[in-house]
DNA sequence: TAGATTATTAGCTAATTAACTAATTGTTGT
DNA sequence: ACAACAATTAGTTAATTAGCTAATAATCTA
């Protein structure tokens, strides 16, 4: 749980989970949409994968990293519960 | 965002946020409940003031601090949506 | 006014964090 | 085998964190 919001206490981190929302990409990839460095991106990336947000493989020379979503949803929902809240996915909006 | 999250992020502080869900506290009755000295509790409160989570109202010589729920409630809200979620008062249970 | 009580501030330490550059590892293509 | 590429690891630095004790501030009460 602490390692959860850890992650999430960094926009950086919390960027690179809704850019993984749209789709799963590669270590290199996700790097592009920022401005650090990759070693520093690199570092986010386990932060992300201790906290058991997202999930790694490797193919090839790449690493594709995906959102581990229902991670976060129940890390949410556990915690949300205690306040008597409940967490949920949202109705479909038409498109 | 972040300060919410990054206040989260350490358990001390998530157990002080559940104990005024019961009801409000001064520092003292808080502190209490934990084995740390009072100047760290002290600073704990300090972090979840920043994180607006808390607010502290001074009478006489104590300090009551009083859980904002709103607030709580707004900043998971307000992240659940970028992911597709929905944060809501859970539906009452029969006492 | 002096003492007791409540809480915070000051000042310290050890550990962690987020950033960087340089070096290394692992894989592919020539 | 070798060069190029993708990603991570190593090693450094500055800033922040979480804990402590001692000191201070603010308020009450005898």
């Amino acid at each position: 749980m602490s390692n959860v919001f850890k992650a999430l206490s960094d926009p950086t981190r919390r960027r690179v989970l809704e850019l993984l929302r749209q789709k799963s990409m590669t270590a290199g990839e996700l790097a592009e949409h920022f401005e650090f460095s990759k070693p520093t991106m690199s570092a986010h990336f386990a932060v992300l994968k201790v906290a058991g947000l997202v999930e790694a493989e490797k193919q090839g020379k790449q690493v594709i990293y995906r959102l581990k979503m229902s991670v976060l949803e129940d890390a949410l929902f556990g915690f949300a519960k205690t306040f008597g809240l409940s967490v949920q996915p949202e109705k479909e909006t038409k498109s």
